[in-house]
DNA sequence: ATTAACAAATGATACAAATCACATTTTATG
DNA sequence: CATAAAATGTGATTTGTATCATTTGTTAAT
């Protein structure tokens, strides 16, 4: 489902959109276009020429690798841009985005995206901000993955959907144990056997994919590196 | 070492300070101090303040974190921006940056790099470009950690030295066996075993840290994801 | 409702790599 | 140059997690 938009009344700016000037915003909204994507839709595809800057205004992303072992390279959420290394130089996708909830994103053309960047200070200063933060997340999870057991890369795998995502106790796993296993690098059959454990000692209480968070501090010292 | 340094004349500028215009690059050498590291010098450390931009003009660097279990985070070669991410909007630095070879390091007061961002488009643009190809590395190297064995990892790290470090068939390794074992998350002791298996299949010839690729296609076929 | 197709749980087994233990070589130090 | 200290090599053993095999539960389709 396609919007027309108007981004001058967007209430869900990204932090480096609100730094754009009415006539910035307008031009943004004659260059970009909002789509609607539902739980399990592709947004862009690994491979894939990539000729837009997407905004995820609202919704949660995954962006992976393609093939049998496909790997989830990194999970968002609303508001944020998603990809900007894999569009910015390059034509190609290097990884694929996926939609784990409903979710709205706005396709800017690059060459606009790029003209702000060079128009608008705030606006590239914002943007540097974001793709600093994103590296430094990224080292965090290298670290958290290889330096873990099983255990601690679930438990900390739960933390970040309790506190990044869901930002309660109690949420519904947009993942299957198969995808949960690519996100932090095990096997399906282990994530359901950590799973359990946690469950059998009162830590999480799961059933299905709607997860209950009881005792945070023993995720947390599980996943203490 | 402290250099007086003239970064109008510096003929080793990143693609960023290119952009420069001749009272930039004035003003860049009124704010700036390049210091010359030996090989094994700390150049920031993780957990002390972040108040400069360290470009490395030349030489080899890691990027790791402390403690005993210390992982080697990224290596780098000159010339390119060391820790934008760590230093940018944070005061703290979030991980440690040590010579690998001796290195010339010019420290840019972040104030100044900042105002270039937002009076210069160009330099702007550029470092936007070097943070992309940065995650895209990033991503990279997180699916080669993880997808790979031990023998593709090393594979992986010796073709990384022989293509994107030193250019050449043969160079001496700048690591220890346990560093080079923090920087592909294997231990020490399967460094051994799998460096001596390679040598005794041809594949490389080693003597001591010194490294001969002798069949490169042959790691690159260890490495394929 | 009933069957088919898929996702998840669970137990048994296999295996890669870590750990442990010690020998050997290399490098640093007085 | 001698000695200590550190780095490296290598075999034996242990262990965490993957793999395999099967059962159980859940969702979708007729």
């Amino acid at each position: 489902m396609i919007s027309n938009i108007s981004c001058s009344t967007c209430i869900i700016k990204s932090s480096a959109a609100k730094a754009l000037s009415p006539e910035q915003l307008n031009e943004l909204g004659n260059n970009c276009v909002q789509i609607d994507f539902k739980k399990g839709d592709v947004i862009f595809k690994e491979g894939t020429f990539s000729v837009n800057i997407t905004y995820l205004r609202e919704g949660v992303v995954k962006l992976h690798t393609e093939g049998k072992a496909s790997q989830i390279l990194k999970i968002t959420k609303g508001p944020k841009y998603l990809g900007i290394p894999t569009t910015f130089e390059e034509k190609i996708n290097h990884y694929s985005a996926t939609a784990l909830e409903d979710s709205h994103i706005c396709f800017i053309h690059t060459n606009i995206f790029k003209s702000f960047i060079e128009e608008n200070k705030k606006f590239a200063y914002e943007i540097i901000v974001e793709l600093c933060n994103s590296e430094l997340e990224l080292f965090q999870k290298c670290v958290n993955r290889t330096k873990n057991n099983v255990y601690g890369r679930l438990a900390h795998a739960l933390l970040f959907f309790q506190e990044k995502i869901y930002e309660s106790n109690s949420f519904h796993l947009p993942l299957s144990r198969e995808e949960l296993g690519n996100f932090i690098n095990i096997t399906r059959e282990s994530v359901s056997r950590v799973l359990t454990e946690l469950d059998t000692d009162k830590i999480i209480k799961i059933k299905g994919k709607q997860i209950e968070i009881l005792n945070a501090d023993a995720l947390r010292k599980l996943s203490a590196v």
